[in-house]
RNA sequence: CGCGGGUUGGAGCAGUCUGGUAGCUCGUCGGGCUCAUAACCCGAAGGUCGUUGGUUCAAAUCCAGCACCCGCAA
């Protein structure tokens, strides 16, 4: 039996921990996930999926505002015994006198063919850069950020259609058994930690509110990766008549130009919008206050166009 | 009680301030033009204006309550 402490928040590590949880020679004695915090319209406290799954398994959870500074948790999960640590979008940086609690290692699960995209937010990243593949890896956890050893990994194909939930959701899918493979293989020693190659190191690192915003003057291509890669959270956007219009699906279009943020023209499919090379076509907008609607509909609601 | 927008034929919106015949851009259906069309022309169907109550001769419109959707912020 492996005993391990599951370490998450977001939706995206839930299917990792119910699947661990599941297994028969794997025990998850605790979970540790973010504090509730104030979320949604009326701030009202909310948990973390990861939370909400653990209260429903009866498992033990633990949420420190920050786990290297509380040694009491600390000792809590020392008393658990645990063979490892496992991480999966905890979303806290852990110290050594934590790294140093399970017998074997801690294990952080990383959505990135690693050293590329390590940090906050490779799954977007990969996408808006306009990748072909990506992936996730299992590493053992050091100090640094996203720098240790990999376990395992396993790439995975970026059609030039996929959005990041589609990306998120297939991560999700197979996040499970890699995690599961890499505890087995490490505790029967048929696993090698490979030191990650420092060239083709680069972060991922966190949105800024300037990125989400369309620049028309880009090429189509790259506005489209930027919608897709960001899709729904936090979405891309313009602004029109003072309102924000967020960007949910879009395509390119090889046929014609225009001023960039000008309409070239409206077809069934969208609105063409001139960019920095070829079009853009708008498939799914949001307005703000308002539903997801066809571009097209939106534009035919609009009274000075 | 964090701030704000919204609910009107199948879709997206205007009309609400200043109460008095249900409007616009589309879609659908029928007809026409055309070699042809997602283009153009003609015509038609389709709405108890989110819900409940109040004011009024008269409410989509004014007042009050309720429900649901969404943007910001976290």
């Amino acid at each position: 039996m492996i005993k391990i402490v599951f370490f998450g928040t977001p939706n995206i590590a839930v299917k990792s921990l119910e699947y661990l949880h599941q297994c028969d020679d794997i025990e998850v004695t605790a979970v540790v996930t973010q504090p509730d915090k104030p979320a949604g319209r009326g701030k009202k406290l909310a948990m973390s999926p990861v939370k909400q799954f653990a209260l429903a398994n009866n498992l033990p959870v633990f949420q420190p505002k920050s786990i290297r500074k509380e040694p009491e948790i600390q000792e809590e999960l020392k008393k658990l015994n645990p063979d490892f640590f496992v991480t999966f979008a905890f979303g806290q940086i852990l110290s050594q006198d934590v790294l140093d609690i399970p017998k074997y290692h801690t294990i952080n699960l990383h959505a990135s063919l690693l050293p590329k995209y390590r940090g906050a937010n490779p799954i977007q990243r990969a996408i808006i850069n306009g990748d072909k593949e990506t992936g996730i890896c299992t590493m053992i956890t050091e100090l640094g950020l996203d720098c240790g050893d990999v376990c395992l990994k396993k790439v995975i194909q970026i059609p030039d259609t996929m959005n990041c939930e589609q990306l998120f959701e297939e991560i999700s899918e197979l996040s499970p058994e890699l995690l599961e493979k890499t505890l087995k293989g490490i505790v029967s020693g048929t696993i090698t930690p490979i030191p990650q190659c420092e060239e083709g190191v680069c972060m991922a690192n966190k949105l800024s509110k300037e990125e989400t915003q369309i620049n028309w003057a880009n090429s189509a291509e790259s506005i489209h990766n930027l919608v897709r890669g960001i899709y729904k959270f936090p979405c891309a956007y313009f602004m029109h008549d003072g309102k924000i219009i967020k960007v949910l699906e879009t395509k390119v279009s090889k046929d014609g130009n225009g001023k960039p943020g000008e309409i070239v023209r409206v077809t069934k499919e969208g609105i063409d919008f001139g960019c920095g090379s070829n079009c853009v076509t708008l498939i799914k907008v949001k307005p703000e206050g308002k539903g997801e609607m066809f571009a097209r509909d939106w534009y035919n609601g609009l009274k000075n166009r």
